[in-house]
DNA sequence: TTCCGTCTCATATCTTCGTATGGTGGGCCT
DNA sequence: AGGCCCACCATACGAAGATATGAGACGGAA
């Protein structure tokens, strides 16, 4: 990994400095918070990232802030991490999504273990997003019409079928289609048929 | 669900035999097994399941017999219990797939609350595995020729292409591209390249 | 040996696709 | 009013695809 960063929430400074140091020591970048507002409030730096925090917090419970995160739509991979714990306290953060859950004290090794992988994680998922933004982005330039074409020419219909479908003639189909693939920039009908795949576009009609 | 099936693993026989209970009074099937080998000398009937394990037993640990399951390709989603847990245990199980990992006591409701998610899971996989078993059937029919024409055709190659990269004529291209697509029952590229990638076909070549 | 499947190719015909050229009309923004 | 995008359609031509007919070669199975 070329460039990650963790961040650290936990209102513990001496904690969150040791594992700042922690991180430095095998090349990752890390910033402390030591609340969830502040995390909250700043810029998250577009790289692969994950999330260490602490359960108890004051004011609220990490567990609850990370059913907040998915709300808000930070996917940032999230190690809890917790002096006092019960099983049904990890269970419930492990359903939610978390790399691990660290009782303290625990291992350096451990938690490198599972901010590496949160990290590797999140990478998966830049990709994926990447991928799908891209074509999110081809497909918000296509016009209303293009779009339909689109949708049925991916469903395996000819364009006389489409023709009929959308009421028009086979000519102005051809046009829309050509229109759809030159700003899709699919260079196949192959991939023209992966791409609405990517979008969940299911259009039978 | 119409049918669906609970295994119970656990050597003690009267927790076994409550569970069992429990899970009649809700309409559900249950077996139990006396033993992690009794299990799997047992013939899983071919309808949603689930199985509730205990991590403490003779022999084997669940959790280890949990990794077994997987290596044996059995993706039965599995609810842990246990009397005498701690956290990492709990968490390697999660992390291992689990779908709840329980500590003794439980509630009933948290019982089959979790069976329920199990279920509703394994007929998720089994609808997709069964989608996936249909387009590996048909592509089994292939010939050799047949599948390289496809792999190609469906990565976006022109037939002429095709006839290139495989020294062939366009015409037998044709052919062995027509084959494949009746064998498929493909009735459009696109489908055609939708079974591609569903196979994960990727032949650039 | 005969039969069958596979692989190969040709000729021929028809359909479908891609695109260019050219034109009409509507709506929107400046 | 002019410019621009969208949507629509026609004619026309060449490329690509689908299919049928016919045929030779190979190898394995009955």
């Amino acid at each position: 990994m070329p460039q990650a960063i963790v961040h650290i929430v936990d209102d513990d400074a001496s904690l969150a400095d040791s594992l700042g140091s922690l991180f430095r020591s095998v090349g990752l970048q890390s910033r402390t918070y030591g609340s969830t507002a502040a995390f909250l409030e700043a810029d998250l730096p577009d790289i692969p990232g994950c999330l260490v925090l602490d359960v108890r917090l004051p004011g609220v419970s990490g567990l609850d802030f990370q059913g907040q995160l998915v709300g808000l739509g930070i996917r940032l991979p999230v190690v809890l991490m917790t002096g006092h714990g019960d099983i049904p306290m990890s269970v419930r953060g492990m359903k939610a999504g978390a790399v691990d859950f660290l009782p303290k004290p625990f291992r350096d090794q451990d938690m490198l273990d599972a901010v590496a992988a949160g990290i590797a994680r999140d990478g998966q998922r830049r990709a994926v997003e990447g991928d799908l933004n891209r074509v999110k982005d081809l497909f918000a330039t296509l016009s209303p019409r293009e779009r339909q074409v689109m949708g049925l020419v991916t469903a395996g219909k000819l364009n006389k079928q489409v023709a009929g479908d959308l009421n028009l003639s086979e000519i102005t189909v051809k046009i829309h289609r050509g229109s759809a693939m030159r700003k899709m920039q699919a260079r196949s009908l192959a991939d023209l048929v992966r791409m609405a795949e990517t979008l969940g576009l299911r259009q039978t009609a």
